[in-house]
DNA sequence: GTAAGGACGTAC
DNA sequence: GACGTACGTCCTTACC
């Protein structure tokens, strides 16, 4: 890992694992479409790859290697090779003809050759180039090429920008590149079926290894193997075990025509590179392509890229520099920062701050690091220095999860004002479908840089988990979050400028930017838990858990882990024969619907459903929600602003939009969150909202018309769909109604409705004919919804939040249903929660506006919580009503339901 | 002991 | 498969 150039008399070649890294950027990078609807996100990530392994490594010579057919000759050895392999995805494969034409570009070589895999050409090659005295570079991120590695042939990982030479393999794995494939051999490889030794990991392998060096002396000498499992496992498998070596040993005797001369490095085709980039909407990468053709006249290999990320921050170590450092953020009107902190930020405090100006310096300001001895700011001095600038909204402020910083400097007593970089909620934007936007993932892909990781520091849920930050030195720490505020920096235009593009900046700018300090208040407040009312219940509810798990026993007529679905699946199916009613992926299953139907023939399924619903309640509130109350009695959930697909917030820690409200018992949970004394909680909540968006959006005179004169809308949709006069409306066809209602807007199926409604398939067919012939115009949005959106590869909302979708053209039917049914969805759901989000802003400015300390405490998707002072409480109702309904002018009227108690429970 | 994944159930 | 979006819990499995 240290000098890993070459030296200067060697001529180096560069031989990349083109079809690994297609694969890779495939998985890395969310689907991405050009404005046109071409889907290039492996494309995108093939290309920068190859440039920035050019731009790193700057060798002679250079040849990218693709597989054909590459199964082929491996699959002699054993026919089960890689055979459980599905072929590329499908919004995969009409991204290899693009990277064929980049490939021409670019003008580097190709190799293949028929039968055999990249692995193979590279080993020959390697092996080739070496002999000439060439240094060889192997561009990849698989494992495997290890064993090719040698003081002569190094590999690079562009993505993660790891080197690896042999001292790396040594210490890495404990073992010598060469004995690589023996490893492997060992531990198999279940995704290409090559074939493993049960019993034995990677650690138990290394050991072999280390011991015996490779398989064939194992073998050998197998008696000295000391564990008498693993030996017997050996000799079990000592034909797959040398099958398994044979298809993880590289050739390095192909039969390949190629001289050295041909992969001399040759300069792109800068005209054809601006073209392509250009149709593919590559604008990052265009800019680093040679301005004149001249440039593409010349031998020197192109000039490209900003440089990589480095930062040497200022370890701030005296009032003086914080002094400074503020006055240059204030100068410069901007900065990005990245706290240092641990566990939650509601309840955290700041350890230091990583700083980056917009000039380009970088800082770390070290507060509360626990090691002695460290030069390190006194709290005070840092709020002293940096309240200005923190708290003035017009120095324009920068970072990752914005939320989360100003929760963590509140507990300093500051108020960050002038959120403006988010950039999680920025690339949220982008493609809110993407599961995380961690800044090391987003560093990754946009800046080519691997950040060191650090705890608490965005790296995302799917990060490992780092060491505390007592652990590392406050040098790592400050080098650590001073690269990240100066990623974070540098991400930002980039990403303004593609939401500008996407026509999504003003969303960021007036929508998801201004709620973020309004949510990190609401976190702040919590709600109060009535934790003795909670109790009271807990008690009532353990006792009839108690005796519902007596019952289900009795039933049962024997005692078992009601719990475990594997023994229920074995008491319902095997012991009492009752029949299979679906099947899920790994047996029968044992859910509320299966078990509804069972309960016809025997009394165990209905007692199961009781024991379920009582012990649901019990474990994930009743147990959970008093452990979690805060120091000051309250609960503090945390919001998470870049969660959803359909640009819903979420709630964790504890999820506050899932508490329950159907059924008695569901309530009494409702009844412990309460206000403080002296006032009242609020709630208000959009009545139907999601059907009258529908109604909106799809234009559908019918059911605008119904909801302008405020009918009841189950009703009338009943009437519409029996061909009855309202008043004629029995309790089932409203119920049936209800449910067509519901599911509208979810892409409803027959089969769904029959399954719902306990009904034949054929007559929720029917019923779903019927409402579409009297709702034509949601049938013609649904439709066009559709076809739009496979079009041009989105949805959107009113205002204009995305979602991009990109199985609807999948080849199979399940998966290009589901994403239609999502594509129907997204609109109405999404536009919805853009809706509420006005609504927060609007709330909360009425009641600054008019000076009531009332606060808003909670959102569930169509409700508001407030905590209210008595005297506020007609105010809030009022203010509530008037802000949410007003909040957007649509074909029908926004309808607020308002209520106010002690409770929760009787705020509604 | 820990981590990952499935099944299930709560909300809107 | 079969109606959209989430999150939490429990359990099992596979690893240490």
């Amino acid at each position: 890992m240290v000098d890993t150039s070459p030296p200067r008399s060697a001529p180096t070649l560069v031989l990349i694992d083109a079809s690994g890294f297609i694969f890779r950027a495939y998985h890395a990078i969310p689907p991405l479409t050009t404005s046109k609807g071409v889907q290039t996100n492996a494309v995108l990530g093939f290309t920068r790859m190859v440039l920035k392994a050019l731009r790193e490594l700057k060798p002679t010579h250079v040849a990218l290697a693709f597989d054909k057919e590459s199964r082929t000759e491996r699959q002699k050895i054993d026919p089960t090779y890689k055979a459980n392999r599905e072929g590329p995805p499908e919004d995969l494969v009409p991204q290899f003809a693009l990277i064929r034409r980049v490939v021409e570009a670019i003008n580097v070589p190709v190799l293949e050759v028929a039968g055999w895999e990249a692995d193979d050409v590279i080993g020959t090659l390697a092996v080739k180039a070496k002999a000439e005295g060439f240094c060889v570079q192997v561009v990849t991120g698989d494992k495997d090429f290890v064993q090719i590695v040698d003081s002569d042939v190094r590999l690079y990982d562009p993505m993660k920008d790891v080197h690896t030479e042999p001292a790396d393999v040594k210490a890495r794995l404990g073992i010598e590149p060469g004995q690589m494939r023996d490893y492997l051999a060992l531990i198999g490889d279940a995704v290409d079926n090559v074939p493993k030794v049960p019993g034995i990991g990677p650690k138990t392998a290394t050991e072999l290894i280390q011991q015996f060096g490779d398989v064939e002396t194992l073998l050998s000498r197998l008696d000295e193997v000391k564990k008498p499992k693993i030996r017997e496992n050996i000799a079990s498998h000592r034909e797959s075990l040398l099958r398994a070596k044979q298809l993880v040993t590289f050739k390095t005797d192909l039969a390949l025509d190629v001289r050295m001369a041909d992969l001399a490095r040759r300069p792109l085709d800068a005209q054809r590179s601006r073209e392509l980039f250009t149709e593919l909407e590559f604008f990052a990468l265009l800019k680093e392509l040679p301005q004149q053709d001249g440039a593409a006249g010349t031998s020197e290999p192109p000039k490209e890229q900003p440089a990589p990320l480095t930062v040497t921050p200022t370890l701030v170590g005296s009032d003086a520099e914080l002094t400074r450092l503020a006055g240059a953020a204030r100068e410069a009107g901007a900065v990005t920062l990245i706290p240092a902190y641990e566990g939650a930020p509601f309840a955290a405090k700041l350890v230091g701050l990583g700083v980056a100006l917009p000039d380009g310096q970088t800082a770390y300001v070290p507060l509360r690091h626990a090691q002695l001895g460290v030069t390190q700011v006194k709290p005070e001095s840092f709020t002293a220095a940096f309240r200005e600038v923190l708290e003035d909204a017009a120095v324009k402020k920068g970072g990752h999860d914005l939320k989360a910083l100003s929760l963590v400097l509140a507990n300093d007593g500051l108020t960050l004002h002038g959120a403006h970089d988010d950039v999680e909620l920025l690339s949220y934007l982008l493609n809110p479908s993407r599961r995380e936007h961690a800044l090391v993932d987003l560093a990754r892909e946009r800046l080519y840089t691997e950040l060191p990781p650090l705890p608490n520091a965005a790296e995302g849920k799917r990060g490992k988990k780092d060491r505390a930050l007592a652990d590392h030195t406050v040098e790592e720490v400050a080098t650590g979050f001073a690269i990240r505020a100066e990623a974070a920096r540098r991400l930002a235009p980039e990403l303004w400028k593609e939401l500008e593009a996407a026509k999504l900046a003003a969303l960021a700018r007036d929508m998801e930017l201004p709620l973020l300090p309004l949510l990190a208040r609401m976190e702040r407040r919590g709600v109060l838990l009535d934790t003795a009312e909670l109790s009271r219940t807990s008690v009532k509810v353990d006792a009839a858990v108690e005796a519902q798990v007596k019952e289900v026993y009795r039933h049962a007529g024997r005692e078992f882990n009601i719990g475990s679905n594997p023994q229920l699946v074995e008491v319902l199916f095997t012991e009492l024969k009752l029949p299979v009613i679906k099947r899920g992926k790994t047996g029968p299953s044992a859910d509320q619907e299966v078990l509804e139907k069972l309960s016809e023939e025997h009394p165990l399924p209905g007692a199961i459903i009781e024991y379920r619903s009582l012990s649901k309640l019990k474990s994930t509130y009743l147990d959970t929600l008093p452990t979690l109350v805060a120091a000051d009695g309250r609960i503090h959930t945390t919001y998470h602003q870049a969660a959803t697909a359909t640009g819903r917030l979420s709630s964790t820690d504890p999820n506050l939009q899932n508490i329950p409200v159907r059924t008695d018992l569901g309530r009494e949970i409702r009844r412990a969150f309460v206000a403080a004394e002296g006032h009242q909680l609020v709630s208000a909540d959009y009545s139907q909202v999601e059907l009258r968006l529908l109604a909106h959006i799809a234009n559908d005179a019918v059911l605008i018309e119904a909801f302008l004169h405020d009918e009841d809308i189950h009703t009338r949709t009943a009437a519409e769909v029996f061909g009855v006069a309202k008043e004629q409306v029995d309790r089932e066809q409203r119920r049936v109604a209800k449910m067509v209602n519901f599911g509208i807007a979810y892409g409803l199926s027959p089969h769904g409705l029959a399954a719902r409604l306990g009904i034949a398939q054929d007559v929720a067919r029917d019923i779903i004919e019927r409402y579409f012939t009297r709702y034509a115009g949601i049938k013609r949005y649904l439709e066009e919804t559709v076809s739009v959106a496979r079009k041009t590869g989105y949805v959107e909302t009113l205002y204009g939040r995305r979602r991009y979708m990109a199985d609807l053209n999948s080849k199979n039917r399940g998966v290009a249903q589901a994403a239609e049914r999502a594509a129907i969805n997204m609109p109405i759901q999404g536009t919805a929660a853009d809706l509420i989000k006005k609504a927060m802003l609007a709330v909360d400015a009425a009641l600054e506006a008019q000076k009531l300390s009332a606060r808003m405490l909670l959102q569930v998707h169509d409700e508001l919580l407030f905590e209210a002072p008595d005297a506020e409480v007609e105010a809030v109702k009022a203010l509530a009503v008037k802000a949410m309904s007003s909040v957007a002018d649509l074909k029908v009227p926004l309808k607020v339901d308002v209520g106010a108690g002690r409770s929760w429970a009787d705020a509604h």
